[in-house]
DNA sequence: ATCTCTTTCTAAAACGTTTAAGCGCGATTG
DNA sequence: CAATCGCGCTTAAACGTTTTAGAAAGAGAT
């Protein structure tokens, strides 16, 4: 009925040319000279190996040994611009040292994320680059389990793990600084959950240390936690009551693009424009920042070096020995795109 | 030295209990009843699987199996919205089969593509969802080694190749259509090369026979072909010089949305504004045309059917058989979602 | 005639699974 | 009391590689 078709093996090669499998393996690995395999028998394997269209079969390879040449890759949601790029990056450094990157969204869902991982280690990845939204106990369980893994976009504090992070900090800081040169002082954040990932936190205190720094007051309230799987409806909960006294606010910072993309358009359905009714930023810049009405000032962060940084930690890692360096502890510098979402004048009157 | 920490096999766990791995692999496989294993064998078995640790080696178990319950997926840029979007619709998809997908990106490079359909048969991929770049005798010698593979986004006229592909030509036309009714008739289009894909000579023919339906002249050289990895000097180029006599179009039918973003930041350096100076229509919706200034018109594609479907039909594929039928050649609907980059009145004059 | 050294190649084990075939034994049947 | 059956389990092969250890054969040395 459904003939299947046999592929070929290195046994196939074998038998045809009436040599051995070891032969041939050494042969198509290149290892026919230091093994002192005769010239010609060499090319009788080879053109036999074309012949019968002889493709190696990776999976014994990999089992016989012990490796894979597998990077597992676990992002929030490969469908955001922001992860989009960084598996694109991490999968063009992966492939220039000819390793494949298995990719899984984990919905920022820590049960979902160890799934990943726990079905990313059945497949024998060889090491693991995560997006995490566990918790310190879960990775120092990862560790203890001795995978190779590097953390991106988020990290964990006073640990050894190795990350490759934006300086979320930093460019928090700079980011709220700006509002504030601008004369916007009473400025809201809205951060996104799971907050206790670094890459929150991290703009939080960003955010508050701009307004201390300026001896402008930190209302606690003025922070507000968008839920990742209610983005749209949350935010025009916030934002309907912040722009109304008693906060009446002049800027808002919101943490990520979706927050940004879900305010440009509940603002729209509100009818107020950006920034006579209100300045926004946004940390993470993506394109079409430049082209939105108006044009919105943001933080960008170097994702292509941080996908590339990953995998080349990460690959240290594999080839020497897992002792974890300080300088395996990555914050990569941001930097703020001023544009026209942010107004130019004193507001405060 | 690097102290190799050996994982747990079935041979462990056997050894551990005195039993045999076969016992040990039916029980973990959920075998056990049907295969009469002992309850109490059966709890012990999981005990002790569980107290070692255990994780299945999908290599072995692919191997000895024959199937990887993998699919392998190919696009030209997985950090382009619409892919990225497709990968996340097929991730979902093929998980939900307990299948994993091997993402790669071609960058509409033949070669490339070429070379990674070899590598992801070498790792076994269990089947292939393409957005190919190649041409017809290519992919004829697809089949011929029998790999089960479907087609998005692209497929390859008069052939048996189940595919799943937006209707780009009506969505096409549609659009072209759309322009026509506000008194737009001097109509550029902007392809993407490589321009034999159907994906974008289907978008050429909605545009030509929109306007043949309207009696409108055909200019074949107002069809303007950008290529993929020069698109911004292309754009620049092509659009100064058709803005002006003899051409001096009135609209710009753009194929996609890397292309309109060019588009976007060339008319700005231009100082030239939409839609007072040019209209503009993009095939391929992304969100953030909602708020760009103006908010584009665009059609929009049901990308997530488009993966869920191109899964289901290649897992059906490799439950039941290769057989080709007619049902997996699939045209999904598109919808013009008109908004303020055509202007809105007769300009002709 | 034996020993040793090259050169060229091979046998067999191992990786961790799944699966076809079948074994030992006590209970049931005729 | 012999034959049969079913239960609970095992043996061994197989998947396609890589790798270790060593073999066959001819050449040169003694």
């Amino acid at each position: 009925m459904k003939k299947k078709i046999k592929k070929t093996s290195l046994a196939d090669i074998a038998k045809a040319l009436g040599v051995s499998k070891t032969l041939v393996s050494m042969v198509l690995n290149d290892k026919g000279n230091e093994n002192g395999i005769n010239a010609d028998t060499q090319k009788r394997v080879w053109a036999k190996a074309r012949e019968l269209d002889y493709k190696p079969n990776m999976m014994a390879r990999s089992l016989r040994m012990g490796r894979s040449n597998t990077i597992g890759l676990i992002v929030a949601d490969i469908s955001n611009i922001f992860y989009a790029r960084l598996c694109r990056a991490v999968e063009d450094a992966a492939s220039k040292h000819s390793y494949h990157v298995l990719f899984s969204s984990s919905d920022e869902n820590a049960d979902k994320e160890r799934k990943l991982i726990q079905t990313l280690r059945e497949r024998q990845a060889d090491g693991l680059i995560i997006s995490t939204t566990l918790e310190e106990k879960d990775v120092d369980k990862l560790h203890e389990q001795n995978v190779p893994f590097v953390l991106v976009d988020r990290f964990i504090p006073n640990s050894k793990t190795p990350f490759v992070t934006a300086d979320n900090y930093g460019g928090s800081l700079a980011l709220t600084e700006h509002l504030i040169k601008i004369g916007i002082e009473k400025i809201a954040l809205f951060t996104i959950s799971p907050s206790h990932l670094t890459s929150i936190t991290e703009r939080a205190r960003g955010y508050k240390d701009a307004l201390l720094k300026h001896n402008l007051p930190f209302h606690p309230e003025l922070i507000r936690e968008i839920p990742y799987d209610d983005i749209k409806n949350s935010v025009r909960r916030e934002l309907t009551r912040l722009l109304r006294p008693p906060h009446s606010i002049h800027g808002l910072f919101v943490s990520n693009n979706n927050i940004a993309k879900a305010t440009l358009e509940i603002l729209e359905d509100l009818r107020l424009r950006i920034p006579r009714d209100v300045s926004l930023v946004c940390f993470d810049d993506i394109d079409m920042f430049r082209h939105t009405d108006p044009p919105i000032t943001a933080v960008a962060q170097p994702v292509e070096r941080m996908g590339q940084k990953a995998v080349e930690i990460l690959l240290d890692k594999l080839k020497n020995g897992k002792k974890a360096r300080k300088k395996d502890q990555i914050f990569l510098k941001t930097k703020v795109i001023p544009r026209r979402s942010c107004g130019s004048f004193l507001r405060k009157s």
